[in-house]
RNA sequence: GCACCCAUAGCUCAAUUGGAUAGAGCGUUAGACUACGGAUCUAAAGGUUAGGGGUUCGACUCCCUUUGGGUGCACCA
């Protein structure tokens, strides 16, 4: 319909413009609306209504364009009105139905590595590290359904100055390499770092031991190993019962190799700067409102820091993978670190083609508003918050059904991703245990249930799924299937922007008219007509969607008893 | 100190990036089961979008300002 719409302008008043017809903000007045009439109004001197009546004449003027719509108008200041037929709803919902996902339009193909999850080595997974990896997750899987060729790297922060305190705490309670286990690891962290805090020559050993760990001591090689084992089976434990997976399991340690290589680049285009006995990468610029703090690439005691690793990983993934684009989910108080190694990359010749993009999430704050301080000492453990959701909801609901084992999961599941991922994913966070708890309302746990109860009628009357005819049989029909419509549109949308939350209040919007749907229109006791096939068929289309949105979200539904 | 982000119903969040009457959930109040999974549905109450200016046909959205919160700012990650 753009096209037709563009059409009539180009011909009215010779203009190019690219005019979009969008989902209208007034159903009770019309399905879709155009508001460039008031655009057109100052290119072309001309009252916007006065516009918007031709528009509308010359469009219905189009034999085509009336069989789509019931009716076009143009009201008040300009906005021009159009109200789909209920033939043409239906002829776009058979193509949905026919095409491969949907009829969704694709965007090209690319490859794109996306960094995510944020865990480090030695530091079990807490809070913190939820968010990361459910958005982190989901972004990589609708960056999947929409055809890219996506790379997800778990990116473990495995050598930096964490390790080196690690390893000191561990040599001072004489604990050898093959007696580490993850409970230790989870004492020893919050109590060196805390050490360091208060005592310099402390921190200044750590680092030392950091150092000589990346200049290849074997005791420490040792140790390193062994903690790197043992974390990531504990690791990859929280990720499989979170569903969130990786492609690679490579960390800062891995980019190590490709710091030689890296550095004779940035030597050889002269961009490393001593100062104060450090290298140092300068990234300001003259657009800049505040200068921009150089990249530091090596410290003065030799060893490398974040942005070093970060610039090697980038390096790396360069050598093996030839990424069109690189996405990072990480807390948006990172943000000045990737400014940095983004622009680093800019000036090489290796990196300067990658495209790479930083995808903040907001800080994650307590219940009291907050920030969620890791270092106050009782941070929940995600094993932990599981169990006390589980706990919950078995309260709730054991007088309602049994569930199986991996059921169970799948709600848990639910509960804790819709929860988190209906968010703006930019905006800060409040992480309550309360809210990851509740089952009714707008939870994972409605969607889970409005796609058994539909899905169960399908099962009942498989044999149903027919084609749709052209009728539309009352409202609560008629806004779900305009609904359903819009799937094209918010998967542009929600792909774009990289936001997840776009695709969960949809996947909930449409729930939300299912259940209209459901209580309003009884489809089991319905003679075999087509009345019944129409709906039997809709909502076949309509559980398919569903069911292809909760993936992308990274959730799964219990079986259908 | 400098810079950036945020402030929407009692609480937690939306608002298709400048569109028409700012929407949901929770909570509150009143209703609906001899029907497909009640983890549901139908209603009601609840708003000067933190305050004040401005830009224009039109502002939660853009600009300025005040207040209140958060974050970042050279060898942590």
């Amino acid at each position: 319909m753009n096209k037709e719409l563009n059409e009539v302008i180009k011909k009215l008043y010779q203009l190019e413009v690219n005019a979009e017809i969008l989902k209208s903000n007034r159903p009770d007045l019309c399905d879709y609306q155009y508001n460039g009439t008031f655009d057109l109004a100052k290119i072309v001197h001309e009252n916007p209504y006065e516009i918007g009546l031709k528009l509308k004449e010359a469009l219905e003027k189009n034999i085509e364009v009336g069989k789509k719509f019931s009716k076009i108008e143009c009201v008040k200041p300009g906005f021009l009105n159009f109200t789909l037929s209920d033939a043409y709803i239906n002829e776009m919902l058979t193509d949905m139905i026919a095409e491969e996902k949907f009829a969704i339009t694709m965007p090209k193909k690319e490859t794109i590595v996306i960094d995510y999850g944020g865990a480090n080595v030695a530091k079990p997974l807490h809070v913190g590290h939820l968010r990361p990896a459910i958005v982190g997750e989901s972004i990589k899987r609708l960056l999947k359904y929409m055809n890219q060729d996506v790379i997800a790297d778990v990116h473990l922060g495995d050598y930096g100055l964490q390790i080196g305190q690690v390893i000191y705490g561990l040599k001072e309670e004489g604990i050898l390499p093959n007696e580490i286990t993850i409970e230790k690891l989870s004492k020893i962290y919050p109590k060196i770092s805390g050490l360091c805090k208060e005592n310099d020559s402390i921190k200044e050993e750590c680092a030392s031991i950091t150092k000589e760990l990346q200049d290849g001591n074997a005791e420490y090689q040792d140790y390193f190993h062994s903690i790197l084992e043992i974390s990531k089976k504990d690791i990859k434990k929280m990720y499989d019962f979170l569903g969130v997976s990786f492609d690679l399991w490579l960390g800062e340690s891995d980019a190590y190799t490709y710091i030689p290589s890296l550095t004779k680049e940035l030597e050889s285009l002269d961009l490393l700067k001593s100062s104060e006995g450090a290298k140092i990468i300068p990234v300001s610029e003259e657009t800049d409102k505040i200068e921009i703090p150089p990249c530091i690439y090596q410290k003065s005691n030799g060893a490398y820091l974040y942005s070093t690793t970060d610039l090697a990983t980038l390096y790396e993934r360069e050598q093996d993978y030839h990424p069109n684009k690189v996405l990072y989910v990480a807390d948006s108080r990172q943000g000045l670190h990737f400014t940095q190694v983004f622009r680093v990359a800019k000036k090489t010749n290796s990196l300067k083609n990658i495209e790479c993009e930083f995808l903040g999430l907001g800080t994650i704050n307590g219940s009291d508003g907050k920030p969620f301080k890791t270092r106050a000492g009782n941070t929940p453990r995600l094993e932990d918050l599981f169990l006390d959701i589980k706990t919950i909801f078995m309260n709730n609901e054991e007088h309602h059904t049994e569930y199986s084992e991996s059921d169970l999961a799948k709600i848990i599941n639910a509960i804790i991703k819709f929860a988190d991922l209906q968010n703006n994913r930019e905006k800060e966070y409040i992480f309550d245990i309360a809210k990851f708890s509740k089952t009714t309302g707008k939870t994972g746990p409605y969607i889970l249930y409005t796609y058994l109860r539909t899905k169960k009628i399908i099962k009942n009357n498989e044999n149903c799924i027919d084609n749709l005819s052209k009728t539309i049989y009352n409202v609560h029909d008629r806004n779900l299937r305009l609904k359903l419509l819009e799937l094209n549109e918010i998967m542009q949308y929600a792909f774009k922007t990289r936001m997840p939350s776009v695709v969960a209040n949809y996947l909930y919007e449409i729930c939300v008219l299912v259940n209209a749907f459901y209580e309003n229109n009884h489809i089991n006791n319905l003679e075999e007509n087509e009345k019944k096939k129409d709906w039997v068929t809709i909502l076949n289309l309509t559980t398919n969607i569903i069911y292809t949105l909760l993936d992308i979200l990274g959730m799964d539904a219990p079986s259908i008893m």
